[in-house]
DNA sequence: ACTCCTTTGAAGTTC
DNA sequence: GAACTTCAAAGGAGT
């Protein structure tokens, strides 16, 4: 339940700090194009990447969220230690905000009484709102109650990864500049971007990133990236029977083309 | 209202 | 284990 998952979240954080890497998911090799620039991994710490790393235009949070950041429980004793400001290599980033606006790391509400009922962006219900449908008392059978809670079922989004991380800073700039609106462009202008920047500036978000996961993994011990495979709508096979003509993406025409992913651009997609 | 487009990377599934 | 698929974000465009 969307309450339990996040009660058992603030639990956690209330009572049990970050482990320092017990029982993780072993660490992601970084890119190979990344390889010699990624940090090295020691004991993961849980530092509150999102102090050092935001949007000059950050999502906004809920409306009702900055009525309640006064509560945050960023001020409890146990969390402010949790989130507290370390000096990681993201504070090279150019910009800082609070990890409270990051959508994927705002905590959770519905802590019963807990007059800090910030909902966690990270956990949104299927209808894609935050709100919740009061109780149904109406009578059901046990079954049916049971298909509509899972119906209901809020979903926990993947964190993000480097690249996305990227791009949901420098979207705002890259908007700014070429006057575009468009998110298929923007992200076409973007993923040209990410291979030009140098292996230390990618090194930034390829840690930011890695700390995600693993704050996403002490918010949601249980989760996994297969609660929400296979639910938003598969593209038809035809259309990815067109693809085997069409060059389509760099990242396609590459493939097709056997090109290195990382550092080739091919003819069709220049 | 829903899906597609477009990107990269992580993680899932399939063979 | 390689190859393929899905989903994270974003918002305009199309159905």
């Amino acid at each position: 339940m969307y309450k339990d998952t996040v009660y058992s979240a603030f639990n956690l954080l209330m009572h049990y700090p970050p482990p320092s890497g017990a029982g993780q998911h072993p660490q992601p090799q970084p890119p190979l194009h990344n390889k010699t620039s990624q940090p090295a991994h020691g004991v993961p710490q849980l530092s509150p990447l999102y102090e050092h790393f935001s949007s000059p235009h950050p999502t906004p949070a809920p409306a009702d969220i900055s009525q309640k950041q006064v509560h945050r429980p960023l001020q409890t004793p146990d969390l402010s230690g949790f989130y507290s400001l370390t000096s990681g290599s993201m504070g090279q980033l150019p910009h800082t905000v609070s990890w409270f606006t990051h959508p994927s790391l705002m905590l959770g509400s519905g802590v019963p009484g807990h007059p800090a009922a910030i909902p966690h962006p990270a956990i949104v219900p299927p209808s894609g709102k935050q709100e919740l449908q009061p109780y149904d008392r109406t009578l059901k059978t046990q079954a049916e109650s049971k298909a509509e809670k899972e119906a209901k079922k809020p979903t926990i989004k993947k964190p993000l990864n480097a690249f996305m991380l990227y791009m949901k800073e420098m979207r705002a700039k890259v908007i700014a500049e070429c006057t575009l609106k468009e998110s298929a462009a923007i992200n076409q202008i973007l993923g040209r971007r990410w291979h030009a920047l140098s292996r230390e500036e990618q090194a930034k978000y390829y840690e930011l990133a890695r700390k995600e996961r693993q704050l996403h993994m002490q918010l949601y011990p249980g989760w996994s990236a297969r609660d929400n495979y296979g639910k938003k709508k598969r593209r038809s096979r035809e259309k990815h029977q067109e693809s085997n003509t069409d060059p389509g993406s760099p990242k396609k025409c590459r493939a097709r083309f056997g090109l290195n992913q990382q550092t080739d651009w091919c003819g069709p997609c220049r």
